[in-house]
RNA sequence: GCCCAUGUGGCUCAGUCGGUAGAGCACGUCCUUGGUAAGGACGGGGUCACCGGUUCAACCCCGGUCAUGGGCUCCA
């Protein structure tokens, strides 16, 4: 059975609970969605979590009776007379937009819903169904339109599909990044400071230091080079690129002896004056500026959401300049580079959009054209396949978007490329060409882990905070068992030092037992015990992270072990 | 920005039909020197998010602001 069909019908049967116990409620629309199903109501009070229980109970006997789903087709007429006279203004609403000259509607025991079908044969095939949560929604998902009352539940066939949803749902609450930010501290979020706005703790600004060093050497290594720019300007920027038209709102905006000024929203003014600042040559071609660039966006206090949508954030961005020609091989090294760092930070699997115009934009029809052929053939030459977001675009030009997949499942948005004609024709680019005459350069922009905030919330999402050993701010806890091994511990400690590994000492007075839980819940893929018997040998006890305990290793050994490790990134 | 919920020591949370608060963890001191996930004792710490109102009295009731969470809309 279609798990769809089995959600709407779920869908229908919910609202026929609400309309039971509440009948005052107007119906908006309730179809199956990605995981269960929703549907949308009209009430004046809204629904509050206890009455997810009653419905559920009314939901069950609706279950129980087992009452057939009736379709039947009328004509528009007919259907908007029978909805108004029920009240239901918005299924009338929906009834004038349907172009057909029949609609059709469903109706199992006293509730009939205008509905395009199909559904389950009877009530008593839903037998598998929560109610999970409720939230306001705009009707048909316009903002200026009222809001309603929505309420999501899921469906499945079988009791043991439900539970394994719900203990995903579980798994994903366990892995948080915020909740696994805080606890290990790896950053904080304040008041005082603003929101959307991130301090990162030491662990944190390690682990941000690591994974950005890593961005400068692998750049570095793939020809581009890094330029720096500063977080704010004058406003004047924005306006000849067109941001300011079209994003002012969502600008940090402030003025300094009459001049206005803005912070920093985006890189890529920046990088085209770089461009601009000396006549260039096709030899010259591709040119790679890359800036691990700060931008600051004043987004709507509703979409914050703890690293993964923020006011400040800072971007592996850079943008490519290059010939016409060479768009289709700048784009095909740079989707190597993602698939380099998704292996890299151990993300096996991802999936590719194409985004084309949206309605609000720059630049020629042809333009667009252009652009887009270019990132198909791109993905083509790589053999990706790709699904197509119509109107999903940048204002500026078409996109891919690469969307990692966790370890649970979740599919995580990180690297964009960016094909763009309109920039370089607003800023007039150009290039001297091989017979003497200027020609205008192509633009890309693209980032590949997309910004540090949403990354470092993915890794500890992807690893539930258990880092590997190269990312892991905490690489090895030294614990030495008594006061009087500290010596030793120390001697430990600076060796591995001396070789770049990262550690920390468990120098407490505390019990063995205790120091372990404390480096066990903290998460450090290695714990190093010393003891009198490893002093005097000049050896370390190890554990790992997964409980894995192993006898007394020469600490050269583990030192050896340890590097060829972090080496293949593990 | 919109709808709903939440905001109590560093953290997780309890609590008061309105009479200025409590636990565990963490922290400090002392005792304990212990072989692979919590040794013990004592102690310090909160103007109950902020501002205003009602009241003899507000952490609790009302209004506003800020922040967080679940969604919607949005994401150059």
């Amino acid at each position: 059975m279609d798990i769809n069909i089995l959600r709407h019908s779920a869908s229908h049967i919910m609202a026929d609970a609400v309309k039971q116990l509440f009948p005052d409620v107007k119906l908006g629309i309730g179809p199956a969605v990605e995981n269960g199903f929703y549907y949308d109501f009209e009430r004046k009070t809204p629904f509050v979590p206890e009455d997810l229980k009653e419905i559920e109970k009314k939901m069950h006997e609706i279950v129980k009776a087992d009452l057939p789903f009736k379709k039947e087709q009328m004509p528009k007429e007919k259907a908007l007379e029978l909805f108004n006279k029920m009240g239901e203004q918005y299924k009338a609403e929906l009834i004038k937009d349907i172009p057909d000259k029949e609609v059709s509607i469903y109706t199992q025991g006293k509730f009939t819903d205008l509905c395009r079908g199909p559904h389950v044969s009877s009530t008593g095939e839903v037998k598998v169904f929560k109610l999970l949560s409720i939230a306001g929604a705009y009707w048909r998902g316009i903002d200026t339109n009222p809001m309603l009352q929505r309420i999501y539940g899921t469906a499945f066939e079988t009791k043991k599909e439900l539970d394994d949803y719900l203990k995903l749902l579980e798994e994903a609450q366990k892995r948080d990044h915020r909740k696994i930010g805080k606890e290990l501290e790896y950053f904080s979020m304040h008041d005082e400071i603003g929101a959307g706005l991130i301090l990162y703790h030491p662990k944190g600004g390690l682990l941000r230091t690591i994974i950005e060093d890593w961005e400068k050497r692998e750049h570095l290594k793939r020809g581009y080079q890094i330029v720096i720019g500063p977080h704010i300007s004058k406003s004047d920027i924005w306006v000849h690129s067109g941001h300011y038209e079209n994003y002012r709102d969502l600008m940090y905006i402030f003025e300094i002896e009459g001049q206005e000024y803005t912070v920093k929203p985006m890189n890529c003014p920046g990088h085209i004056l770089i461009y601009q600042s000396k006549t260039r040559s096709y030899k010259d071609l591709p040119l790679r500026f890359f800036e691990l660039g700060s931008v600051y966006r004043y987004e709507k206090s509703g979409v914050l959401h703890g690293l993964l949508r923020v006011r400040g954030f800072t971007q592996d961005d850079a943008h490519i300049f290059c010939l016409e020609e060479q768009v289709v091989d700048e784009i095909t090294a740079v989707i190597d580079f993602v698939s380099y760092a998704m292996k890299t930070f151990g993300f096996n699997e991802f999936m590719v959009e194409i985004s084309t115009r949206p309605p609000k934009s720059i630049g020629s029809d042809q333009m667009w054209k252009r652009a887009q052929d270019a990132l198909t053939a791109a993905l083509d030459k790589k053999g990706l396949k790709y699904q197509i977001c119509e109107g999903e675009g940048a204002f500026y030009g078409p996109k891919i978007d690469i969307k990692l997949k966790d370890a649970i499942g979740r599919f995580w948005q990180c690297a964009t490329i960016q094909c763009d004609f309109a920039l370089p024709e607003r800023f007039n680019l150009t290039y001297v060409g091989q017979d003497g005459k200027e020609y205008r350069p192509v633009m890309l922009h693209r980032v590949i882990l997309g910004s540090m905030e949403r990354f470092i919330g993915a890794l500890l999402e992807h690893y539930a905070g258990a880092l590997p050993l190269w990312l892991n701010p905490v690489q090895v806890a030294v614990i030495p068992i008594t006061d009087k091994e500290k010596a030793y511990a120390e001697e430990v400690k600076k060796r591995l030092s001396e070789n770049d590994i990262r550690i920390e000492l468990y120098g407490q007075n505390e019990t063995l037992n205790y120091k372990i839980r404390q480096a066990q819940s903290e998460k450090i893929p290695y714990m190093l015990i010393v003891g009198a018997k490893e002093a005097s040998d000049k050896t370390v006890s190890v554990r790992a992270r997964s409980g894995k305990t192993e006898g007394q290793i020469k600490l050269d050994d583990f030192i050896d072990r340890a590097l060829k490790e972090i080496q293949r990134h593990g």
